[in-house]
DNA sequence: CTAAATATGCTCTTTTCGAGCATATATGGA
DNA sequence: TCCATATATGCTCGAAAAGAGCATATTTAG
């Protein structure tokens, strides 16, 4: 929210200058936790870094790097962030921005973590594709292995029409659990909206909707885990992407909100991109974020009319065709327009 | 984030079922603030609910509507501020969603507050500007009596040029302080970008960045209570605004930056509305929140074409002219478009 | 009855957006 | 070597949206 003009940013001061090891009865910090989404495009397929749970617990999912926050140790929450991030998967964290701040909600069965966390603060880092090195454990999974519904790069995901649309045409028709407010969305208007069924436009924005839709009719992996009611009702249901430890889905869910809404109105997709690189690079980039497939000429006349890049004056051959030229991100814009940022809008895919 | 549909939401289901009040010596609520921003638009002017600090306190200075997050009592962070919300003020609030989550920056200072919280959780609620029925507690004030740097409804507001400019620019030229790392933008370019200096555009949504600015330059009386180093170096401080407890003026900034951000592909607008209003009511909130005067033919093309809203059938007399029409929100909208809002943008309005 | 104020419909121009055509320059195989 | 093919890149055209102004309708205030 604050950070859009600086990029790099909040150095890590005097550390622990004020942690004396004392006062020990209280711990504040309990309660607190630290979340990061951490996302690359590593070979036009977004992926974020997850560290394999615990193969012991049952369902040895994958979480994302966390820890609790302490404040006598780090003075602001994402100083904390990054020592964690630091920590636990050895890379040190570029453009990091705050997400949303979770209640935990299937905390009751969470044995395997150490501590109860009363709310978790989940951050969005971007970073570039390095491969594997610089990371001491943890590793990069596509983030299409836990939303597969998302992945519209090939058209329309097949798993819509053939797990999803059904299920939830049946979840629609049960009566909702009586609650003192009724949302005020119909059940079938919700999973049309969400999913684009019946001719609705496809909004790729509202991952976390989506997700949370198939967790409250009891279609994700976490619904079954948290007991949800109605979770255990259904006799076939799917496997719809890789489930994650507590509430960690969720966050990814927020996290790929996030970034397919700020891309368009925030030069983040340089965060992700090499120093050097040619349009249809950016391009692929883009795509592989937003989904559909956008027109390359007005792409280019987008992305340079906007002074979003400058050519370096190189060329990057061995592109199977005529050598692309290779551009920079021209770092003055921030200077110079309010909102910079690559504007697309998505051709008008229907169901 | 994730409310844009159902707007009033999430009941409290089974209210602390789960809560015994056994386990005391653990108090892991302890350092979870809540602080809820309350908007309105009242004759036009938009007013933030506050309450009035303690008086005895030096200062006194003004407190958004707080409290502690207790997970045993409240399942959800949302019940829970809406709790204290009740209990502080009165008002049952609508539509709310969440802001940010700041770790506290001022807490040394705070010596009047109970529970020194580690974190506090922003939530920015929207409701009808009903006049003191239903407060049993707080006043309504312009959020511009906080921000009068804001109020560009009457033009650019005098006391950026008169207190703002010239000191920025001073604070621009003293060399800011060793820190590791840089950041990336000099101080003379972020002033020049968030206040529109030099011909450079405003940016009505940046208020947040603003806030900050003036913070960190020492401007605000925040700083000068937290003993912001280069604060007490002013000669000739002005009087930027009224300050407010603890950190609630970063809170309502990020409110605001909200609010008027939201406006424009969420209709937001209308919980701010009674049920009937003409156009042109509508048009002065609009213009309220976001500052520039609109073209009002416009503006009608644009509310009615995008089908936010539908004729009542009556019309509303004594408007000083020909009666206008009055119109209703269209609630169906939001079964149709995917992100609908008032899609104002600002005429260019250059420095 | 008239001036002033507001409401509302319509047009006109400029910008932006989506889409396609045409051309340039490389690679790789016949 | 030459040609098919793939990619890069410049340019144009039409549709849609946005910005701005004119004209007319219908009130209230005096």
């Amino acid at each position: 929210m604050n950070m859009e003009l600086s990029g790099r940013r909040k150095p890590t001061p005097e550390k622990s200058q004020l942690a004396p090891e004392d006062d020990h009865e209280l711990e504040p910090s309990l309660g607190i936790g630290l979340n990061a989404a951490i996302v690359a495009v590593s070979d036009n397929e977004p992926v974020a870094l997850v560290v394999r749970g615990d193969p012991d617990a049952i369902g040895a999912t994958d979480v994302l790097p966390f820890g609790p926050f302490n404040p006598r140790e780090h003075r602001t929450l994402e100083s904390g962030l990054r020592a964690w991030v630091q920590s636990q998967t050895g890379l040190d964290l570029g453009y990091a921005e705050q997400l949303y701040t979770f209640a935990d909600r299937g905390r009751h069965a969470d044995a395997g973590v150490a501590t109860p966390n009363i709310v978790s603060i989940g951050y969005l880092a971007l970073t570039q594709a390095v491969g594997h090195h610089g990371l001491t454990n943890g590793l990069w999974r596509s983030w299409y292995q836990y939303f597969p519904w998302e992945d519209w790069r090939r058209g329309r995901p097949e798993i819509i029409a053939r797990d999803i649309e059904p299920r939830l045409k049946a979840w629609a028709e049960k009566p909702a659990l009586a609650t003192s407010t009724q949302p005020s969305i119909a059940r079938g208007d919700r999973a049309r909206i969400c999913f684009g069924l019946d001719g609705t436009a496809w909004d790729e924005e509202k991952v976390l909707e989506r997700f949370e839709l198939l967790y409250e009719a009891g279609l994700a992996d976490e619904a079954v885990r948290d007991g949800r009611p109605g979770a255990a009702e259904w006799t076939d249901r799917p496997k719809l992407g890789l489930p994650m430890q507590s509430d960690h889905r969720r966050i990814l869910a927020t996290a790929i909100s996030r970034t397919r809404a700020k891309i368009k109105y925030r030069p983040v997709v340089f965060e992700l991109m090499p120093d050097e690189f040619t349009l249809y690079e950016l391009q692929k980039t883009v795509e592989a974020i937003l989904g559909p497939h956008l027109h390359k000429q007005n792409f280019r006349r987008l992305v340079e009319g906007a002074g979003l890049v400058e050519p370096t004056g190189e060329v990057k051959t061995r592109t199977g065709g005529r050598p692309a030229k290779l551009f920079r991100f021209r770092r003055e814009v921030l200077l110079e327009r309010p909102a910079p940022g690559v504007r697309v809008s998505a051709p008008p895919s229907r169901s």
